[in-house]
DNA sequence: CTGAAAGCGCTTACAG
DNA sequence: CTGAAAGCGCTTACAG
């Protein structure tokens, strides 16, 4: 039923290689031959056969690496699921993926990592980047000098080579934060902000998605502090509880992300549970029992599922196919959930 | 690398047509070497090659059927550009699918393509049903007798054979629906709910979820009203000025679904734009422009494009690998949006 | 009940 | 520059 190469072939008059090269520019084939080749195929509709190639290339065996950095949170653990996932398909098709986890952020590790894979003849490789010059550099020498495309996810590293990015707009979902936490205080008040660490760029963005948001569209909310727990849950239950004394007409608190328990222990202390409007981020274990108590009001999620699946399945498309996404930063959906539709 | 039938053969000391009989149950095989075989498949870790199995039954061509009602409305558009994704992949797998529209609700259509479908050969449908017992009996008979899977997708009907739903959980939405509007009113005051047809099992689904959330965890908050505007913009329209009349306390509203726009008219002419909350279903083109302008405060999304692309994907699989969800109600996320993550 | 062979649509050396 | 052939992992008649 459906045209294959095959049938073009006949069409043409030519053989099965040699509409293969043309279709898929691999030389060795006059121009002229290649052009009608590709009129042809184009005017039967002519739609490759994924199961055909992913057959075929089984013989090449496309092996992808991935490598996630801080493997140990929670979160990253569902990024790992999605990976998982992926590299089932991945498999059931004909390539294999190899995963590697790294406890903490160290970048040293992740070079060294990816070198071994390239001796292990990995031909694209996904990675959660640190900010770091000679990881960059390394990035980029795999990207043109061995070939190797790169993906990351989660955290970008912009200004290099890598063929695309994964993740959350943080800046994106800190303006969503801003929406709801306007909305929940009527749109006035006083709110304070409890990030993590200061350093952490994915945090700051957040902060400021927020702030633009909350000046530009909500100039009656006054963000009143802005501080933080540098993720350690006691630090943040002082905070809060500072904050609460200084501020006593304060409305809601918005955190970025980590701290979350110290902040709710703290609310919970000071009797105003339910009062007080929480906005936070990611749907882990503790966050949305939170959200179901209602302590938090409501949590912006980031997907890790799909930025572990989605740069497996990324290079392996690219790979097989030769198809890589027209577009650079692939954003994952913002999730906004309530206690209803955890 | 990976175990193939063929390894697995040699292990055996068989051939890999056995393999294969073992492994897929195809009879004609003495009963202890099938569990002998299936043993060492175990051992082996044998994982079936997905792009094996599509390039061998391409000759046999997995033929489905897609059949939409309402056809014209946007949402549906929607759900045919899922399809339309999803035909896109089974076609370069080597499947085949076949997507019909019918224009309005019309049962005996449906069931007319049904049986066009299954002369045509077409070995699994995929449907949006109505509440119609002969459309019910139609589905048990196609599942029972002609042995053709069917996947409902929208809307379900209980109570029959059908392999699977993919859809909303419409209670479950107005649940979410009520959460961010008592949020929004500060957890007090008055509401009304503007619903469409009055015999919409799914609106009426959304109407009790929020009724009874509000009830139970929002006491305070009433629901001053519930009407219909039976998907007539102008009706809408009058409806609202009229509570606006009646209820000049009025805080929000709960669009179940279609009159939007009369809805919004009718505020913005009673000067009430941002001051009266509003929460609405479905990201509609024209929805999305009123949440952008901050008319509407939250759309509660369907994932339109899922229930389109997963219903053939169900089917596909299930006919490839005979492999089915194990839940028959496959509940679509809840998407809640504000202006920030459209 | 079991095996040997053909073929699904593609890619990849290998000849020429 | 072009063609003929082998092979990827599976299913499916066809013999026996």
């Amino acid at each position: 039923m459906a045209v294959t190469l095959q049938k073009i072939a006949e069409e043409a008059g030519v053989s099965r290689g040699t509409v293969d090269r043309a279709l898929n520019n691999r030389g060795r084939i006059r121009p002229e031959v290649e052009e009608r080749i590709k009129q042809i195929a184009k005017d039967m509709g002519y739609q490759p056969s994924r199961a055909g190639r992913a057959l075929a290339m089984a013989k090449r065996k496309i092996k992808i690496g991935f490598i996630i950095q801080s493997a140990r949170t929670p979160f990253m653990q569902l990024v790992k699921k999605g990976a998982l996932e992926a590299k089932q398909e991945a498999e059931s098709m004909g390539g294999s993926v190899r995963i590697e986890e790294i406890e903490d952020v160290n970048t040293a590790a992740v070079i060294e990592l990816m070198e071994e894979m390239r001796e292990d003849n990995v031909q694209g490789i996904a990675l959660l980047p640190s900010e770091d010059m000679l990881l960059q550099q390394t990035i980029d020498r795999f990207s043109e000098e061995y070939g190797i495309p790169i993906v990351t996810f989660n955290g970008d590293v912009q200004g290099t080579k890598r063929k695309c990015f994964v993740g959350q707009n943080s800046r994106q979902s800190g303006a969503v934060a801003a929406g709801l936490m306007a909305e929940m205080v009527g749109g006035t008040g006083e709110v304070v902000i409890v990030s993590g660490h200061a350093s952490n760029p994915a945090l700051q963005d957040r902060i400021r998605g927020f702030q633009k948001e909350m000046e530009q569209t909500y100039p009656e909310v006054a963000i009143a502090d802005i501080r933080h727990s540098y993720g350690d849950d006691w630090v943040a239950e002082k905070i809060v509880e500072e904050e609460l004394q200084k501020h006593p007409r304060l409305k809601g608190i918005y955190i970025t992300g980590h701290g979350e328990e110290g902040v709710c222990r703290a609310i919970e202390k000071a009797g105003r549970s339910g009062t007080l409007k929480l906005v936070g981020h990611d749907f882990l274990e503790a966050n949305l029992e939170y959200l179901k108590r209602g302590e938090i009001n409501f949590l912006i999620g980031q997907e890790a599922h799909v930025q572990g699946y989605e740069p497996v399945m990324i290079l392996l498309k690219g790979l097989l196919d030769g198809k890589w996404p027209k577009t650079e930063l692939q954003y994952t959906d913002i999730i906004i959930k309530n206690r209803y539709n955890i």
